[in-house]
DNA sequence: TGGAATGTTCGGCT
DNA sequence: AAGCCGAACATTCC
């Protein structure tokens, strides 16, 4: 579900109806989600205004008054402002307005004090000038596929927008990273700022079951060339599309338009 | 039933 | 010593 556009697409909904809020209460009930000593956590939230709300990389980063807080949605994380409990909400943000709620079957979502994790991340895709890309890129010995998802080399690329990216450079996923010549390495960098923008223009990709902190799908998995199409016609070309796995991560190319 | 799913971390290896 | 790979995490859905 939620990789850089979505994320952003998250903030952009929640942001408004958070920023300036004070947290009347919360509660904390997963062990997984809330690792270490919920009851604390929740002290330290009480009370707390939210000053502001922003992306880095994946994580969604409230600065408070006091503190800062930290929300990573994992594979099925969702905020939901005025939602209904489910068996899966491990999190309860009770706001001087409604409420907002943390939902998570997967519990691989993380709430956290400060925004340590967030910090130690390369540089946005959406920031990064091509020299300073290009050179990254030129020290890199990985396949391309694996480097887009390593998050220390830039930070909110997933499974989906890894495989969408390297499609519209027409890229094969297991080429060398130190081995793209600059024209090349040039057009994977152009790709990669055309697929998110698109994307968070599209609200995001809704796949199974993503929704923004207002309930609402996204429209960008209409436009998915190959994440999800195996074995139906490539886009530009017919070729059917191929899944095999790279760093034990389905991935999805055209074997014509993706030549090694 | 086994396998895969939008993600990250950690141990082991080179 | 950096950096990669596979396993593990918890749950649902084919």
């Amino acid at each position: 579900m939620p990789e850089l556009p979505e994320v952003e697409t998250v903030v952009r909904t929640l942001a408004p109806r958070l920023e300036g809020r004070r947290i009347v209460e919360a509660r904390f009930s997963s062990r997984f989600v809330t690792p270490g000593n919920r009851a604390a956590l929740a002290r330290r939230v009480r009370g707390r205004t939210v000053t502001r709300v922003y992306r880095r990389g994946k994580f969604i980063v409230c600065t408070l008054d006091q503190g800062e807080l930290s929300v990573h949605l994992g594979m099925t994380g969702k905020l939901l402002f005025d939602a209904a409990p489910s068996p899966h909400t491990h999190a309860v943000f009770e706001l001087d307005t409604g409420a907002l709620l943390f939902d998570d079957p997967r519990q691989f979502g993380r709430i956290e004090w400060g925004a340590k994790r967030a910090s130690r991340l390369g540089p946005e895709p959406l920031d990064v000038t091509l020299d300073d890309f290009l050179h990254r890129l030129a020290l890199r010995k990985t396949r391309l596929k694996a480097l887009l998802l390593n998050q220390t080399f830039l930070a909110g690329i997933g499974n989906i927008y890894a495989d969408e990216i390297l499609f519209a450079a027409g890229l094969y996923p297991r080429t060398i990273a130190s081995r793209l010549r600059a024209a090349r390495a040039t057009r994977l960098y152009r790709a990669m700022r055309e697929v998110l923008s698109r994307a968070i223009e599209r609200r995001g990709s809704s796949i199974s079951d993503y929704v923004d902190a207002e309930g609402r799908p996204g429209a960008f998995q209409l436009e998915h060339c190959v994440y999800g199409r195996e074995g139906q016609p490539c886009v530009n070309c017919g070729s059917a599309i191929r899944k095999i796995t790279i760093s034990q991560r389905g991935t999805h190319y055209c074997p014509k338009c993706q030549r090694s």
